[in-house]
DNA sequence: GGATTAGTTTTATACTTGTCGAAGTATGAA
DNA sequence: TTCATACTTCGACAAGTATAAAACTAATCC
């Protein structure tokens, strides 16, 4: 992951709401049930103190980092880890130890 | 660390220069010599491609988030890195597995 | 089909950021 | 005490960001 990609994805983690999104959807990923491994928008919606479309343009700049992945699912939305960025952001807080 | 001062940390990690600042200074510490475990600012002017006040601009930024710390010697100003919140960071991405 | 729900896109606005040039400060050297 | 070096601060500006309101799309329900 180059220095540029990195700062990407840091940027996506700069703003608070944004983060929050982030960290809710890696401690959901470790549920067992299938069904529960995503997030849906809404939860956000009514979790954070703004409206759809700011949730909306957040998810986007997350999904824009590669942070993590959406899939539509009839009419809700959910969100998924990349597990791969995840691991790059763990090694960059490892390698030089 | 909470959430608006680990979004804080981001956002100073959320610019190309800046990152590329915070990693050299990671990779200096680990350097045997003491003389060698800090980062002069000139050092910085001449990698980067931005002009002085740019950098030391960059650097507050880093010194704001706690990243790092800077400690004036003399004529020369040296960047040290933040362990705590190194280790703040690190865990982040470590205790959700 | 008509209404509802979930989310997106567009547009606008207030605010923040990265950069530079110019001027300022502080230390050390001659 | 004059000069040079190593920054820092200020002022400005172009570009980017967070947010919301309004209008839109798409799926579901009755």
């Amino acid at each position: 992951m180059d220095n540029r990609q990195l700062a990407k994805a840091f940027k996506a983690l700069s703003h608070p709401n944004r983060l929050q999104i982030y960290q809710e959807i890696i401690q959901r990923r470790a549920l067992s049930s299938q069904a529960l491994a995503g997030c849906a928008l809404t939860d956000f919606i009514n979790a954070l103190n703004v409206g759809a479309p700011t949730v909306s343009h957040h998810i986007k700049e997350l999904v824009n980092a590669e942070l993590i992945s959406v899939e539509r699912q009839g009419k809700f939305v959910t969100c998924y880890l990349n597990e791969t960025t995840y691991r790059n952001l763990q090694q960059f807080f490892q390698e030089q130890v």
